[in-house]
DNA sequence: GATAAAGTCTAGTAAGTTAGTCGTATTTAT
DNA sequence: ATAAATACGACTAACTTACTAGACTTTATC
């Protein structure tokens, strides 16, 4: 799995519109302007993540755009696999597990990019968009503990060692 | 992290010499032949990887190429990040731990790449040639038990849990 | 020492992807 | 009516990917 530049517009302007959330439509400008990204470019991106249903326009003057859920609702990897695709490092999960079924002199290497997948899904599934934003401004009087968004469906433990390899 | 076409390429190059570990060298029509290569492009990428010393070339007539370190001391990870770069799913593991000192609005974001890139970097690192072979032809008569290698410096136990996500 | 079988190395290239831009049309508040 | 905003199609330069071609070098064998 590779994030795009493109991708990281993408997260960059749903992170802003979280920190925004409940203040009604932001507009491309504004977006772009706070997050320094290419406004044009930006624009493309939010009409793709409105298709998906992820935001919601308002047109005309005093436009713009808005979450249409939560942002503890919005998990980075819907995100991720819209604009960059599947999560697995070759293919998709799909494919692989095909692969790894009949394909079997390389079985063990396609079990291997689904053990990654599944660990970059385990991550990018179970962290939302509330577990990114740092301060919306002096609003909403509670705590601000950083923490995980947990799943609803088949929710496991989560180990998350952090502190790992040192190179890359 | 993406592994390309050139990266599964480089892969089944290697795991097809580890399964003929310490038959002398094997010449690249053999292995283009064996795992359905393009020669000529076979021919660039074990260049790479003799380069890299990865493996080391015969010339001449009887020529070839084989491993120059035994198949359980070879990660998937120096192939991969040889071919295809930092496991990391956007830059690099250095430039993320830079971001998340310095990007202060984007930390928390960037934190969770690099999450991404250690837990694929465990399983990468911990992953030999040795554990993907499926069967050197009926050879060395020992027992035949697929495992993980393990790490020799700062080793820990890696939980793996294996069945996880549905989609894609 | 000629020949043939191998790896080495430099170029090139067609197709696809990425990261955008431009211009126009449409919608809506004032 | 006007101005402010999104919607949308078309275009593009630069880069990357997945190769191929061909000439050169090294070495075993007869």
């Amino acid at each position: 799995m590779k994030i795009s530049q493109k991708g990281l517009y993408a997260l960059q302007a749903m992170m802003m519109l979280a920190r925004h959330h409940h203040q009604g439509a932001i507009k491309i400008r504004d977006i772009a302007y706070e997050e320094d990204l290419p406004e044009k470019f930006l624009e493309l991106i939010l009409l793709e993540l409105k298709n998906a249903r992820m935001v919601e326009s308002v047109r005309g003057a005093k436009g713009g755009y808005q979450l249409r859920r939560e942002p503890g609702e919005i998990r980075l990897s819907e995100i991720i696999r819209l604009i960059d695709g599947p999560l697995a490092p070759f293919g998709d999960a799909e494919q692989l597990r095909v692969l790894i079924d009949r394909d079997l002199p390389h079985r063990a290497l396609y079990q291997v990019f689904l053990d990654v997948r599944d660990a970059a899904a385990k991550i990018l599934e179970h962290t939302s968009l509330a577990d990114l934003i740092v301060d919306p401004g002096p609003r909403s009087g509670k705590g601000s503990k950083r923490q995980r968004t947990q799943k609803r469906e088949a929710g496991g433990v989560l180990p998350m060692v952090v502190g790992g390899g040192k190179g890359d």
